[in-house]
DNA sequence: TGAGATTTTGACCATCCGGTAAAGCGACGT
DNA sequence: ACGTCGCTTTACCGGATGGTCAAAATCTCA
């Protein structure tokens, strides 16, 4: 009673999600076409349309696929690590995923910043309930004094800001900083000093 | 010789525009329908089309219009004030301009994220001259030990990306903190002590 | 090889959307 | 009273787009 599904099923299936992220990432999901995806995944719109039942079926795996992956350096926090380093880990594998997966990243973006019509019920259930979990674990670094004291919410709201700022607004950053300049090496530099002096606990 | 611009031209445009910033903030260029605009300008599609030339027209007369306003904060910084005063009291306006006009902001946010197709030139342009001249200013002050030391482009960035977070991202923001939490009276505490952290030179 | 299931295609459809054309309407000056 | 000018509306068009369908091609496996 292994699975049913094929592996031409499996690999197509990866392709027309592959070129989905590309386009819906590029354009957003009102300016990607089903014709444009289909093109991006080297096959023709009803052939797209028998493996997926819709447009927005297309989508919505993309979100779910991701949400995981895009938590998972979240759940990497060890209580019984160092706090400051815990925290400057999470900071910088954040910054990594960022960097390596801007695509996701943007697509991410472009589904909060109209309202998540998508996803709402996952930021009010799994989001919120993980980052509760860890803004506690947070929350008992600082009263031990192993963390510079703020509200571990909002410092998990600034970590997300400055990392996924770097990927979602990427054309801004290196018009900014011209074509000479390296955006992401800089900011593996510049976000890790920021966040440590943000963390250590003053003496 | 007065402009030959009619009050009722000016009041129809102002709708226009207002009904725009709302349509396309929420929706996206792509997503956004003349007569969706038309609608919330109390006014037939073919009306707006009198006063506007096209869909186009109207979506780059709003960013034109407001890359202004968005910058204002940036200029207001006083050379001869005292350092993490004048950034700090940046990073407050910044953070207002977001809470108070959050459709601009998401509006600028999906331009930027869908890789600026009509801003592009005024990014390298405008606005990199005037982050130069900030940042220099900056800089200076970081040199003479009145700021704590970092770069001045990134720490810029990073004023730019958590203030706007709370705008662009609210509904993640909400989710995560739920309904009985006051996000912008808590980011206005957190992002300023956040900032104070970050800017204040170690003895 | 051949039957049956799976995959692919081309032709097609209904709807939506940006934009146009032309006629109607109201105020105002002569 | 009338013509003109500025504003508004009704009707319409062409193209793009999401999605369907039935037939054709291909693959699988006995």
């Amino acid at each position: 009673m292994p699975d049913d599904t094929t592996r031409i099923q499996k690999n197509r299936r990866a392709q027309i999600l592959e070129a989905g992220l590309d386009v819906f990432s590029a354009e957003g999901f009102n300016g990607a076409t089903l014709d444009g995806i289909a093109r991006a995944a080297g096959l023709s719109k009803p052939n797209l349309l028998y493996y997926f039942p819709s447009k927005e079926a297309v989508y919505v795996a993309l979100l779910n696929g991701l949400l995981d992956t895009w938590l998972d350096p979240l759940r990497a926090l060890d209580p019984a690590g160092d706090p400051v380093e815990e925290v400057l880990g999470y900071v910088r594998r954040k910054l990594h995923l960022a960097r390596d997966y801007p695509r996701e990243s943007r697509l991410f973006a472009g589904e909060i910043l109209r309202g998540a019509p998508q996803l709402q019920p996952e930021l009010s259930g799994t989001l919120r309930r993980l980052v509760d979990t860890h803004a506690r674990q947070i929350g008992d670094w600082m009263a031990a004094g192993r963390l510079a004291t703020s509200d571990p919410h909002h410092l998990i709201f600034s970590i997300w800001a400055l990392t996924q700022h770097y990927a979602d607004f990427e054309v801004q950053v290196r018009a900014v900083l011209g074509a000479e300049r390296d955006p992401w090496a800089e900011a593996e530099r510049e976000v890790q000093a920021h966040f440590a002096r943000v963390l250590t606990p003053t003496g």
